[in-house]
DNA sequence: ATTTTCCGCAACTCCAACTGTTACGCAACT
DNA sequence: AGTTGCGTAACAGTTGGAGTTGCGGAAAAT
């Protein structure tokens, strides 16, 4: 894996999960299939969890599934809920900086939001359904 | 500095060019009023000259000026001039991935190259002298 | 009730990317 | 020749993320 690693993880997970949304799958199964360990598996479900999309069960026949129909999850909801952002939400403004870099800093902190917002309505458009049904496998 | 610090030197610096486009200022100036160093600075303005935005010379009297005036330089400009991308170019389509990772990474890829086009063409409309003029400073 | 199986979480290591720093070579002006 | 400033390579320090281990808790099976 290498970067936007969390969100390949995601959808990948989900993609399966959306084909059937019945089967229960434990994080040692979702790690074996993506080449990844159970620890991390956990870690980036269990944002998707803390955002509503899945539902995770502990005990002998424990593991996540889909908390909504796929039909219903974005590839927008996704990403929102795992926190990468485009652009830093502006902390501190460091008060110490120039008037110069003052005035840069926001009209480029504007451009990035409003990018960021573009962004997410595209994504919203899609659900993880659909995305599915593109894929031609069969596992 | 944190993140995004490359393009924030560039774009602090800039403006205090945009200002006193005929000043010919030192690396060391530089980076004593962005707070860095000398040689990170000659790294980011680096890429600029590259790009064709800058000049630099060496010697006595050498230093860093505009290579052109300021109302013809864009913020995307500056921000193609560094290499940063919001999305990974997709050097290799790793092929064990299954068609469902497939489908989804395609289509998060068109997603994010729409999205970075627009964030270019926002960027473009902006150049370093309306910024400049936005700053009510006197250095 | 005990065992098994799974998730939850914390702490640690490993690794890559970036910034900061030092040092040396080269160019240009005095 | 000496001074000044850029160009670049090499290295240290820092940061963030992924991977790993270990332990505790919950739920089902026995």
């Amino acid at each position: 894996m290498k970067r936007n690693s969390r969100l390949s993880l995601a959808l990948h997970t989900l993609g399966h999960m959306a084909g059937q949304p019945d089967r229960i799958r434990k994080s040692a199964d979702i790690a074996a299939h993506a080449g990844t360990n159970p620890v991390v598996v956990r870690r980036v479900l269990g944002s998707l969890r803390q955002a509503g999309l899945l539902v995770s069960e502990s005990g002998h026949s424990g593991g996540w599934r889909l908390a909504r129909p796929p039909e219903e999850i974005t590839l927008a909801d996704v990403y929102l809920a795992l926190d990468e952002r485009l652009a830093a939400p502006d902390a501190e403004e460091e008060p110490h900086d120039c008037t110069v870099a003052h005035a840069f800093h926001h009209r480029v902190s504007t451009v990035m939001a409003e990018v960021e917002q573009s962004l997410i309505q595209k994504l919203g458009k899609t659900t993880i359904f659909e995305i599915r049904e593109t894929a031609t496998d069969l596992s």
